[in-house]
DNA sequence: GGAGCGATGTCCT
DNA sequence: GGACATCGCTCCG
């Protein structure tokens, strides 16, 4: 049975860009346990994605897309496996993943993570003390930005699909046991549909308001 | 532990 | 000029 017990561990490899050519809410849902790697200064932060909301196109009243292209949005109607990083609030920034095919919007907004590696350095990214509740290092999506040091001039347009990028998405081959859908959070438009994704009874996801 | 609110930059009308 | 896919701090029970 050692053969079985070698095998049993799994190849670790990037998420490719065909994973992201697909509709918002399929690649959001598919999302959910796969890991977020960010090359940080020479270290590996890594949290596993544990809660995302799924953003459509033009015909979404809540999406970035729905008002048209823009230059703030134009990666939304790019090739899908891009990083579409914005500011909002005035403080904080938002990670959200393109999707759909190239010429169509739509994306995937990263909610939450589950801390894996690099918590001290997240800790400090985050002016939190050492040994910080590991909850609040990446625990919402302004949370997740400041916990891996990702802003809009450093990584919007990147590919998360690049082996060698900075911040790319990864399998593990973790397969989440139940997953909960329910509407989006924070939004004013379309907020009654169903298109927020989370992993059932995982403490790292949002407290929602 | 929950509701209320202020901070604050960028984009679009 | 106003909206905004947020967060952390108050204040109150």
């Amino acid at each position: 049975m050692s053969r079985i017990a070698r095998s049993s561990r799994k190849v670790v490899s990037v998420v490719p860009r065909s994973f992201y050519e697909r509709a918002p809410d399929v690649v959001a849902r598919e999302l959910l346990g796969k890991l977020l790697i960010r090359e940080w200064n020479g270290e590996r932060l890594a949290g596993r994605i544990v809660e995302v909301e799924a953003y459509f196109g033009t015909d979404d009243p809540a999406a970035h897309a729905y008002i048209g292209r823009t230059t703030r949005n134009a990666v939304l109607f790019g090739p899908p496996g891009v990083a579409y990083v914005y500011f909002i609030y005035g403080m904080y920034y938002c990670l959200n993943v393109s999707c759909e095919p190239d010429g169509h919007a739509g994306c995937i907004l990263i909610r939450a993570l589950e801390p894996i590696e690099g918590l001290e350095t997240m800790a400090a990214l985050r002016k939190l003390p050492s040994h910080p509740k590991p909850q609040l290092l990446t625990s919402g999506p302004g949370r997740l930005c400041q916990a891996l040091d990702i802003t809009r001039a450093a990584h919007n347009g990147l590919d998360v699909t690049d082996g060698s990028s900075c911040l790319r998405i990864e399998n593990d081959h973790y397969h989440p046991e139940a997953i909960l859908v329910t509407p989006r959070i924070g939004i004013r438009h379309a907020a009654e549909l169903p298109a927020r994704f989370l992993i059932d009874k995982n403490k790292f996801v949002s407290a929602s308001r």
